[in-house]
DNA sequence: GCTGTTATGCGTAGACCATACGCAGAACTA
DNA sequence: TAGTTCTGCGTATGGTCTACGCATAACAGC
């Protein structure tokens, strides 16, 4: 028993207390010109169209025609900002897995729908994210991921190691995915000629006897043929789930 | 054959080439003052005390003695220089597997490695990387990790992906660990609290009807246990070995 | 209806940042 | 010695976030 850790407990920042709705509104003073959702949605509206280094206060403000420094009455700083936008970005949870599904037919959903808001909103990839997640839509995810593995003979630790796994998995896939992509606009090469244009690029950099191994891929034309991103996404989602499934084997004995 | 496709390829940026040592120095004009690796250890020396936010143009000619300015006859826009400074981070490579280890044993302390580099220089993982690995040093590690799986009946191509997996678990656990790290210094909270004081966030935001499998995991006390994180790394590493485990089984028949 | 309180909108300004440009001078070649 | 070329770097531009403070709008209580 601490002696001060009331329930209420720490101070909130305002940023999640607009984002799960427990703001209420002071009864005095002028009516708000703006709210919360709307600023967040123009700054989703900003890294949809131009990326997230488009996403500057004085940017949101004018696809609000605003001034810069009226945001600030409502949110603490672009970092608030920033945090209600990869909620929204995120949108809502795919939901619970459908009943014939098994953990990892859910899993695999899961990770796919993950992979797809990652593929249309690759800007999601490159907030500097501060923390665990905390606001709605982002535990609405975690407790759908969850729920896949309801059944299964895991811990509950166990259950939310498995999750965080996949999660991370997804998000470093998309994050090497639109790398390629950004490189190839910004180089003004066409995306499929992005990989062969690195291998080459490689080919000709390395000693064959100092990076053998590498030498070898190369050799076997690895990096030069443009394969399917999905089918790369499908390869490691299937090497993790198959390494839970010996997990979830060896506990149901 | 295209037409104009030269052996020598596009230009390669300057720092690409300062990195691979193949810059010869031209005869005339004055004796260069500075030197790219002298600035590369600068700005290195800045994110490790300060961290990656820290480095500016101006805070590593400072550091150097020098005026902002001069740094630009030696890289070419910051982006090369956070470049160049990934690559001198992570440092020389592990070194190949030692022969006694299979390939598990090896890829395990391969990842170590990562790990371990990636724990004490956490502003590598705030680096925005723009591209696939492209410098000696990154190139180095990748086939050291490679030749972990030489043994194996593996092709090539799945070598490469599975390295490209386990370098994105440690990256990924890297960060949700740093994160932690940083946030709890942020908010001036005892590291070893932080998770136990995320749980309590998180149990009195949501809604135990709507979260119902979050709400699960926080009854069993999973989030206010402040576990090892080498314990949580380890069982994500244990569950992607796994994974590739069956996979190479499968493969040898 | 009047007055006091309080919140809002937002203008100004400060402290940073990366970097384009151009000039003075150093070090080499011929 | 003259010419060339490269270095160091001062200046300036245009961008960023945000602290501060003022005028004003809207309500509560009398």
């Amino acid at each position: 028993m601490a002696a001060k850790t009331d329930d209420s407990g720490p101070v909130l920042p305002a940023a999640i207390e607009s984002a799960w709705g427990l703001r209420e509104r002071p009864p005095k003073g002028p009516r708000p010109g703006m709210s919360v959702p709307a600023i967040v949605d123009a700054a989703v509206r900003v890294a949809d169209a131009d990326g997230l280094a488009a996403v500057s206060m004085s940017r949101v403000a004018k696809e609000l025609g605003a001034a810069t420094m009226a945001l600030y009455r409502y949110v603490g700083s672009k970092d608030e900002l920033l945090m209600l936008m990869v909620d929204a970005g995120y949108g809502p949870s795919p939901g619970p897995p459908a009943p014939e599904d098994d953990w990892r037919a859910g899993l695999t959903r899961w990770a796919w729908a993950e992979h797809e808001v990652l593929r249309q909103r690759s800007w999601l990839l490159h907030v500097p994210i501060s923390g665990p997640p905390i606001t709605p839509q982002q535990l609405g995810w975690m407790d759908d991921g969850l729920r896949c593995l309801d059944g299964t003979t895991l811990g509950e630790g166990e259950k939310m190691s498995v999750l965080l796994l996949i999660t991370g998995y997804v998000r470093n896939e998309a994050t090497l995915t639109s790398q390629i992509a950004e490189g190839s606009r910004a180089a003004g090469v066409d995306p499929s000629e992005m990989m062969p244009a690195y291998g080459r690029l490689v080919a000709r950099l390395i000693d064959p006897a100092r990076f053998p191994a590498l030498h070898r891929v190369l050799s076997a034309g690895v990096l030069y043929q443009d394969d399917d991103p999905d089918d790369e996404f499908v390869f490691g989602l299937d090497r993790i789930l198959d390494g839970v499934e010996v997990l979830i084997r060896r506990r149901a004995g």
